[in-house]
DNA sequence: CCATCGTGAGACACAGATGTCTCACTTGGG
DNA sequence: CCCAAGTGAGACATCTGTGTCTCACGATGG
């Protein structure tokens, strides 16, 4: 096999394994590096061959996840018309990304450490300058920080995620209850 | 020392050990058993006299935590005055729990099994009947269910805990947050 | 046909946490 | 004062997951 074949090859593999994780990692956290490698259906051989450990390979998975996140917020064109419409594209871009967004919100291995990935501070500001327009325009209201509303969206993907994998809420109603929640809230808004 | 003053020690123990349990895990999910005992100033020996292991030391706190939010819910009166009101009065009474819940929220061990404490499933029950009640009081909108609002709030409340630990949002803000971003959303309201 | 390379299967040692046990100390009650 | 009971400190075995290694197999390319 030719040096570059090699390197294809092993690029898809390490991009399918990096998938098969993902999903499978989504609904058992606690998997081992064995189910893991069942789950892509190679050897744990090979998989540590692909990465070092489990530690790097949550750490592959948090890269992914920062990247999904951000194409999702380039696709969502956040610039662009009105903030309440730019959360709702993005609300829907990021949804295949939700279980994998789901797990790594509650791996603590990844936030308790004093030093975290900056991919996810450079998101963090990148949503929070989408809600802050909104605030600007006069769509947002104030009392609400953008550090929060980034906060609680986060909080609302990994809860919907989690609910619907347990059933909970339907798939396609994904992008509803998430937008619809953090934007107008619970309570009925009079018909102007 | 009698029987009865025996079973009292033991008792006050406990629960003084449950508490620093949970203040510790809530920063450090990932504590030894050890590190749970210096936590609480008693030697690891003694604290697998109190609770079996880990595990039970999780049911324990996962009880704990229960008990906490029925008692929230019990001071909150969800029956009484607005549904938003006393939504509000939820959160600010679960507010001392915020920290426990949400290192139960992140406890994978306790949602993955077949089979859960039967707690949550009243207080979802009792949760969603106070969104029921606000939305056929007409008071909320009846496009996001009460599962979806209860699994919300759970989400907002983890979220907030977190936030919070990590100075990303003031402690005092805490019931402000979360009750208005659940109620009213981020979306400005037209002065009626 | 042969050489090379990736792979799977398994053996192996290691690390960390856990669960159990013993024993000396001290504290409180009779 | 003495005894009983709880505690802390530590030793010890165990267990699970991990990381490393070897070796045989199969496929691919020359």
């Amino acid at each position: 096999m030719s040096h570059l074949g090699y390197s294809c090859l092993m690029a898809l593999d390490r991009d399918h394994v990096l998938r098969s994780a993902a999903a499978l990692l989504t609904r058992k956290s606690t998997a081992t590096m064995d189910e893991v490698a069942k789950a892509a259906g190679i050897s744990r051989a090979t998989l540590h061959r692909h990465f070092a450990g489990r530690d790097a390979l949550v750490r592959a998975l948090e890269q992914l996840g920062i990247a999904e996140c951000e194409g999702a917020l380039d696709r969502a064109r956040p610039e662009e018309g009105s903030a309440a419409e730019a959360v709702r594209r993005l609300v829907r871009e990021i949804q295949p990304a939700a279980g994998l967004l789901a797990f790594l919100y509650g791996e603590n291995q990844l936030w308790e450490g004093d030093r975290q990935n900056e991919g996810w501070q450079r998101l963090d500001a990148r949503m929070g300058a989408l809600f802050q327009r909104g605030q600007r325009d006069g769509e947002f209201r104030i009392d609400l920080s953008p550090v929060w509303l980034t906060e609680a969206l986060y909080g609302l993907i990994a809860s919907c995620a989690w609910a619907t994998l347990d059933g909970r809420v339907a798939s396609r109603d994904f992008p509803t209850m998430i937008a619809e929640l953090l934007l107008g809230g619970a309570l009925r808004r009079e018909e102007p």
